[in-house]
DNA sequence: AAGATATTGTTCGCAGCACGAACTTTATCC
DNA sequence: GGATAAAGTTCGTGCTGCGAACAATATCTT
């Protein structure tokens, strides 16, 4: 049970009836479809005649085709009804440090094409760039219209203002990306931190249905945190919430790029298993700490040595698994999600990683916690896939009420 | 933005405009009361005749009452509305290992009466005591109906069953308290943690009105973390998140109850903060580790003797303190409410503890997090308070939607 | 072959609700 | 004593879901 916020509410009016159950039957087609009148009154409790008159106004509206007739061992034959792919076009924007993908997707969440641009160093050029990209994207896949883009950025997004504030790899700092590129598109532009994307994509993935409590953790050279609670984006004061992955987990660790001393992400990112790499190989040099002179192996490498059996990389591999059990099991206790997803190339070692990951698990946590841990494949692009989740919520939310 | 969960969905009806709009008037009389239907009209955005016949409605229900008529410069006397305190009592209850406090509140959530008794050890002695007395309290108190009884516990509720699943300070496993309550006392029974009911108490003080984002911390034998977030409390999944206080901060520390090594509250509880004492104690007289000739000194009697300048027992407060803003910095790094509340014994002595804490967290904490930490007054009595506003949600919530 | 039965989907009158204009009530100001 | 102002009420309108009756379209039974 929510509180009402009286600094921000919404009055109810007679149409706010129809929005909720326009809602609730767009939802029930998108997880049904194809589906007859029939049995949305079914699925829903409504009426029959007020789903043929709800399904009639959003066929008008073109979210709904008919389509093929049923077959039934009696009686009439039922329309299936469908979502209508063709009515609109969702674009999704994936920014990492070093590529940007974008793509295009229909209302069922269907990718139609994708590209990839080298990211732009300066913000500024980065939205030109962008910007000209979309809208050939979006030439080149006419829809009826676009109903928004979705952009996931590895950064800080004020909730408030929407700007982005703070996003290191990129080295961007307090900067308004939507502003230009809405007034740019003629669309509307959604913000979002990639680990929250990953939530976001994993929520309205279908997989959980029910699932109200969803964390997403990604690893890359740092550590997000996404956090679903009771079906909803937890963005904190200003949007800075999740930022697990600067949680302090031990008092003598080597410095964190934020400034403080043994940060989760110190130990358990990619980063991370480089460094160890790194170090086990310098000291059999007799090179102990002189950073300078490691070769930073990339962390894909590592993986690939792991797989052809290397010793050392596997420990690295080993070191990195344990410390990401370790903050995970604070994110179980702590916050007992129904499904932990984790994103990151690590999962492609997901067969080693996993049970020591569990181990450490098991190790640190109080309960035997319910918590579903799911790696996710990287080909699944679950950062693009929350792109298009960020514009879909907008149609397909619970309504904005009191 | 919420996503309907099509498992549990409620389609909206013709009185759900009603029920919304009523619950949004509820709320606003709440916050500006005396007001007039003038007042409620411009704070509403609804129309004058539209205030009018809500609160016709509710007045016809009892839920609030004309009171006396108000003064202006000009033009017709306004007739000021408020809640009807008759209307309705609630009971409260907060379960402690050693004392159960028993409350009558109304509608306003000001007390009208107060008892304790001591907890029972057997948990169906406990339901026989309290029903006793709770139907003793209601007999002295008489109202027109008695909305619900909210009970705060040193454990953990099953959000399904709502069965008390453990409580370790109580030595219960697995109990029914909410049925046999219920049907004692024919009045709906609402169970909840106690840090949860913080939490609660804290979003419905009105002290913090659009704050959606709020993490209530209970320090006593052990540590408990009650969130809210988006305005609404988080359960987790079967109801057990929160359990912060057994997230590992060392490797190499103490065991805790919950049998895992390390654990933030057996730093930064009460039971910690004795445990230093002895220990200081002991070495003094050359007794390290030795746990059964450890004389346990009370928390209180620590608070005592660091008021009178005892050094031993001020650097265990201090140690406590340290350990305890360590932890708050993860929960801040992590959630970034925009508040955080303490509660506990420890927060008499917040002129010396709060320095540490807040130096703990500005040495942790990634960001200059906007989180304000609030230390409660114990003879606030917030367990109790959130009890009541376990009950007082259910009308003064957001209604339940799609 | 014809009526019985089953199922889908539509039509239509009704009741609940918010809207908004007109109206009533009750003051003070000039 | 009329103008002005504000609070609160009344009433007709439009939107919505409800539910019963009805139309459409099948198969099954006799």
């Amino acid at each position: 049970m929510r509180k009402i916020n009286l600094n921000s509410f919404q009055v109810a009016s007679s149409e706010t009836v129809r929005d909720i159950n326009s809602r609730i039957m767009l939802n029930l087609v998108r997880k049904h479809q194809p589906v007859s009148r029939a049995d949305l009154t079914r699925y829903s409790g409504l009426q029959r005649s007020t789903v043929s008159a709800i399904t009639e106004k959003l066929i008008a509206d073109r979210w709904l085709k008919e389509g093929a007739v049923g077959n039934l061992p009696r009686g009439r034959k039922p329309t299936f009804l469908h979502l209508n792919s063709e009515r609109a076009g969702i674009v999704g924007v994936d920014v990492q440090s070093a590529v940007t993908t974008l793509a295009v997707a229909d209302m069922s969440s269907r990718f139609l094409a994708q590209e990839s641009i080298q990211t732009p160093q300066n913000p500024n050029d980065f939205v030109a760039r962008l910007s000209s990209r979309i809208l050939d994207l979006m030439r080149a896949h006419p829809k009826s219209s676009y109903e928004g883009v979705g952009i996931s950025l590895p950064g800080r997004v004020d909730s408030a203002s929407q700007r982005l504030i703070f996003a290191p790899s990129l080295g961007w700092t307090d900067f308004d990306l939507k502003t230009p590129l809405e007034s740019a598109l003629e669309v509307p532009v959604e913000l979002e931190n990639a680990a929250n994307s990953c939530a976001l994509a994993e929520l309205w993935s279908g997989r959980h249905e029910g699932a109200g409590n969803l964390v997403a953790v990604t690893v890359s050279d740092g550590i997000g945190v996404g956090m679903v609670m009771n079906g909803q984006l937890v963005r904190g004061s200003s949007g800075v919430a999740g930022e697990f992955g600067h949680v302090t987990q031990s008092q003598d660790g080597p410095e964190c790029r934020c400034g403080n001393i043994g940060c989760w992400e110190v130990f358990a990112s990619n980063a991370a298993a480089v460094r160890y790499y790194a170090e086990s190989s310098s000291v059999r040099k007799g090179e102990i700490g002189s950073k300078s002179n490691m070769a930073s192996v990339p962390f894909g490498d590592i993986l690939r040595l792991v797989d052809q059996g290397d010793v050392k990389a596997t420990l690295a591999l080993n070191k990195m698994a344990k410390h990401l059990g370790d903050g995970l099991a604070m994110l179980i206790t702590g916050l007992a999600p129904d499904v932990l997803v984790i994103v990151g190339d690590v999962t492609r070692a997901w067969e080693r990683v996993g049970p020591i990951v569990s181990e450490s698990i098991k190790r640190r946590s109080l309960t035997n916690a319910v918590t579903r841990i799911i790696p996710t494949d990287p080909e699944a692009q679950p950062r693009l896939r929350g792109t298009v989740a960020m514009v879909l919520q907008k149609h397909f939310g619970a309504p904005v009420i009191a």
